[in-house]
RNA sequence: GUCCCCAUCGUCUAGCCAGGUCCAGGACACCGGCCUUUCACGCCGGCGACACGGGUUCGAAUCCCGUUGGGGACGCCA
């Protein structure tokens, strides 16, 4: 029965990283996209360590995959499932292929089938495992494998969900190893064995798999289950259209969080990388389960762009809660030295300054001014506008604000403009050295807005010393 | 080398399946302008693509074939 027909098993999909290093970019998309499948056909994710590689398998790399899926929201059903806790299960099931003529004990040894290998591929053949075993009738040795006895002929045919009919022919595959020497499990049987188990009925992954499916596909059917549907999502490229890889610079999940990027905007991102809704570019979460589907993802590999996702952090920055984005700031603050501060002045400051700042990080640059008892002097900005002209107009602000407060923005301005005109020049004249006397920089948010979340007492005291500064 | 996959602006893409409404739409980036107390935001405008060649058709970005280009895979890695 296909499980894609309407009377069909619940959609159950899985995202199975190898531990073998952080969740990157490529490996954080597909999980996206088996989560979002689960949750938009209100069917299960299933969360499973490959980890049969004993040698490259790092648990420090676990609890960092387990950290990134859990920043990116993507939680999952059941899980994580070991693969090195169900090894015995992987070998029963190869020695029932062994038993039923479906799989064979090779003896060869991993040097020789590498030299032959070698040898093919120099003399431009396609190296494939010669066969040398497959019919000796051979039992269990130190040092033996067991193979998949494929067939030579006829082919396999899949329609994927995503590219369509792809059909392979058997004498292109080999006969696989799916037993190693040292009694693990390669990929290809661990894989099937736990799909099959755990009931997966969607296998969605990178395109780099599709050649491993028509091997996968015979391996369901010697298992005598039926294989899952398969949908291969093209591949994340780096800017010189290489697969994605460590060479691009950041491709770890973690490394955005830590230059100050919201989950929500890397799965915006990453969601539209390979995948599209008419002409629509943000998506929160929700409108993403909502709308994703299969049918919509292309087929063409896509080139990752770190100023889009700058775009799209910016956007959702300016629509997060100034209370959630005050919580994410002190580890971008505490990089800048800043430990302690008045948090009624950040909240205030937060609604102005996002409009300037594409990431948590800048925007811990920006709100650095009116989190210091004193703002940090901008060198040229002091020599510029600190000087006795500056001192003169500073004096007179700061006689403004004792009259007036600063709360009344309507009331400063016009006290602004008949200054500037008083000194025949424009608003700029005023509100410029303000705002290097408030902030210590040339660039703020309005200045009347700055005086209002710093608050009467720091403006003052701000302009004193700005003041004496400017006198020399 | 062999096999598999892919091919619309620099990038992400809509359109393609059910050919005409597409001298191809949106977004990012870039450039110009507006707004303006600075920097931004925002708004307006500009630049910019159907890889190439055949075929089918009255008509092709859309269908077919080929070429070229790119990617992936060929492990006792996953």
């Amino acid at each position: 029965m296909n499980p894609a027909a309407d009377n069909s098993p619940k959609v159950r999909t899985r995202f199975p990283p190898s531990p073998t290093g952080a969740l990157h970019l490529g490996g954080a998309r597909t999980a996206l996209f088996n989560w979002l499948f689960a949750r938009h056909h209100g069917g299960e994710f299933v969360l499973r360590l490959e980890d049969t590689d004993r040698e490259r398998s790092k648990d420090e790399h676990v609890t960092s995959i387990l950290e990134a899926m859990e920043w990116l929201g993507l939680n999952w059903d059941e899980g994580p499932f070991y693969q090195s806790k169900r090894f015995d299960r992987y070998r029963a099931e190869a020695l029932r292929l062994v038993a039923e003529g479906k799989a064979y004990w090779c003896h060869c040894p991993a040097e020789l089938v590498q030299q032959k290998r070698e040898a093919a591929l120099a003399r431009g053949d396609k190296p494939q495992y010669d066969g040398t075993c497959r019919d000796l009738g051979l039992g269990p040795a130190p040092g033996a494998v067991i193979r998949f006895r494929g067939p030579r002929v006829g082919a396999t045919v899949f329609n994927d969900l995503v590219k369509g009919p792809i059909s392979f022919d058997h004498a292109e595959l080999d006969d696989l190893v799916i037993l190693r020497s040292d009694g693990s499990p390669t990929y290809h049987l661990a894989v099937v064995v736990d799909d099959v188990d755990m009931a997966i009925s969607h296998v969605i992954r990178g395109d780099d798999h599709v050649n491993n499916t028509p091997r996968q596909i015979l391996l369901y059917q010697a298992l005598g289950a039926m294989p899952p549907l398969f949908a291969h999502v093209p591949m994340i490229l780096g800017g010189d259209k290489a697969k994605l890889s460590k060479r691009h610079g950041a491709t770890a999940v973690v490394a955005y969080r830590e230059m100050g990027y919201l989950p929500e905007a890397l799965i915006n991102a990453l969601a539209r990388l390979g995948w599209s809704h008419g002409d629509q570019e943000v998506f929160s979460v929700a409108e993403l389960v909502e709308h994703f589907g299969l049918e919509a993802v292309g087929k063409g590999a896509a080139v990752f762009d770190a100023d889009r996702l700058a775009h799209l952090n910016h956007h959702h920055l300016q629509h997060a809660a100034p209370e959630r984005l005050a919580a994410l700031l002190p580890p971008f603050l505490a990089a800048r030295g800043i430990t302690a501060w008045d948090n009624e002045v950040l909240l205030k400051a937060i609604p102005h300054l996002v409009a300037r700042t594409p990431t948590l990080r800048e925007l811990a640059d920006w709100a650095e001014p009116y989190l210091l008892d004193e703002p940090v002097m901008d060198q040229a900005a002091q020599t510029k506008f600190l000087n006795p002209a500056g001192a003169a107009v500073l004096k007179r602000v700061a006689d403004m604000v004792t009259a007036k407060g600063v709360e009344d923005s309507p009331a400063l301005e016009e006290g602004f403009r008949e200054l500037a005109a008083e000194l025949g020049a424009k608003l700029g004249a005023v509100a410029q050295p303000t705002r290097v006397a408030l902030t210590g920089r040339t660039a703020s948010p309005g200045i009347f807005e700055v005086m209002g979340f710093l608050g009467r007492e720091r403006v003052l005291k701000r302009l004193e010393h700005a003041r004496r500064l400017a006198q020399g």
